[in-house]
DNA sequence: GGTGTGACCAGCT
DNA sequence: AAGCTGGCCACAC
């Protein structure tokens, strides 16, 4: 009911911030998981864009702890240093091994699961 | 204002 | 079994 003083809504976004940033330590989750947990299972894609966008966010946010639903690396690429990802995984404890999260099924992280509920 | 793209996911062939 | 296409919503030009 009210428009934001800013311009467009940077809703979709700053919840898709709040949620990877509520993401505990050694812990990861898939964009698809945050999706659905907004509400939208296609909107997959929008959370990785979300993420893109991360990069203009005030707040710092763990964007290395968002894989793909295989715990592939996939958007490693687009962090300041390719590398930089699969350190700060591995810096958490995470087993990151081929671009991709060996553990990933332990230590998902399902919004859904530990805020929703 | 329309078109294209995008760090995805799931279903179909 | 694996590969491809469609779908989804928001942002940039």
């Amino acid at each position: 009911m009210d428009k934001p003083p800013v311009k467009g809504d940077y809703n979709f976004f700053d919840n898709v911030f709040e949620v990877v940033k509520l993401i505990p330590y050694g812990r990861a989750t898939s964009y698809g998981a945050i999706a659905n947990y907004l509400g939208s299972r296609g909107s997959a894609r929008m959370v990785g864009w979300a993420m893109n966008a991360s990069h203009h966010s005030p707040d710092p946010v763990p964007a290395h702890r968002v894989v793909n639903r295989n715990g592939m690396l996939t958007g490693k690429h687009h962090f300041c240093s390719p590398d930089l990802m699969q350190q700060l995984l591995e810096s958490e404890g995470a087993i990151v091994e081929n671009d991709r999260i060996v553990n990933f099924r332990e230590i998902f992280w399902d919004p859904a699961r530990e805020i929703g509920f």
